[in-house]
DNA sequence: CGGGTGCTTGACTAGCATCAAATGTAGTGG
DNA sequence: CCACTACATTTGATGCTAGTCAAGCACCCG
């Protein structure tokens, strides 16, 4: 049984209109919501900037974080009209709604999008069963990496316990692993909340996660 | 991509017609193979009968089970034209396929389709990452059992080890959740392999997985 | 200063993997 | 019919991994 910590969902900004007609970008606060379960769908989103959550809340109150996205990705697509999950920024953010209604021409394709989610839910089943903790949390740094390409040094933005939320674990296994990359030379971890990840040894990092 | 998709705004029409003549469907027998990674993906199908496991190989040999497939569900759309997983037949099957070449005007819904594949996929996360061994096997029951929402008595087909292969669990494991499964009275097992499931406590195998 | 939050570490324990073996079934060939 | 092999399922014994509970540290802010 995963440790039940509370989970304190954090409140939209009242009076933001959302799908203005221009569709402008819209900036958002860290931990700000995007929307949440049961709401209304009119709108696809586009992460510009930062990253977002797409979470759920079982019955017992434990959060499962689904994916992360970051800049480029779409989100926010459901089989219905009726949102089944939150979606929160990580940190501070922007993103892109493009309306989805009946009469709204939707300039996007839908089609790849949703596959491109699949890919990505898939990705993270393999990654969640391959068993090992250490194996898991090698696998999410290379997740991380392979969005900062050029960077040797990256800011996860990520808590542990969204970390932890995400593949499976509690927060203080997540903390172990991290010690343990370290204490094997993997990477080391900068920043004051220990969130900037700069790779040391990107083959021995994915050797880790086969 | 399957096919180029330009902007389709997907609605519902009752009474399209599925298929061509040329696409008949296809008799398979037990763990007869339907495609392979690498191969060209030219087609899509749907379950007429029996039921299709659609797996990935890891590097160290592991067979890790993605999905299942019953009476009615798709599978078999990708992201490129190159399949990234293997499809084979549970038991003996029959499937319908539908082609996706370049020229060919396909006949359903392929966004509909993508986005029933996602929601499965979101759903399996939240039942493996749900830890207890016992839980994921209940959840794994009710999701059978959901396929036959008349019968009292149903025949799961899979193997002890296919079902470990899909929930991340050993066999072993597996077969001491179905025995404890018996002790509490929630459900027989009948049959030669004890793949026949005859529900007992409906209610007691739901409260199991929350 | 004190309280709150987030990260880390330690000690202990429950639960699953692992290894091993027994049973039952199917298929083959004598 | 039996002998033999191959496979699927089940059960037992044991060890290791990750969850649980607890405490401590660093940082921030009122």
């Amino acid at each position: 049984m995963l440790q039940h910590h509370a989970i304190v969902k954090h409140t939209a900004v009242p009076g933001r209109r959302y799908g203005t007609p221009r569709d402008q970008s819209i900036t958002l606060k860290a931990n700000e919501t995007i929307y949440s379960e049961g709401e209304h769908a009119f709108a696809i989103y586009q992460v510009e900037t930062g990253a977002v959550r797409i979470y759920r809340l079982m019955a017992n109150g434990q959060r499962y974080i689904l994916s992360f996205c970051g800049k480029g990705e779409w989100f926010g697509l459901e089989t219905g009209n009726v949102r089944t999950d939150f979606a929160e920024a990580v940190c501070e953010a922007s993103i892109r709604p493009f309306r989805t209604n009946q009469n709204a021409v939707v300039p996007v394709d839908l089609l790849h999008i949703a596959l491109t989610n699949l890919a990505k839910a898939q990705h993270k089943q393999l990654v969640i069963t391959e068993q090992s903790a250490l194996k898991r949390v090698a696998a999410f740094v290379c997740e991380m990496a392979d969005r900062h390409p050029d960077d040797p040094e990256f800011d996860m933005m990520m808590s542990r316990s969204d970390v932890a939320d995400y593949l499976g674990l509690t927060v203080e296994t997540v903390a172990r692993c991290f010690t343990k990359l370290r204490e094997k030379g993997v990477l080391c971890l900068n920043g004051k909340l220990q969130r900037v990840v700069r790779l040391l040894d990107r083959d021995a990092l994915i050797a880790l996660t086969i």
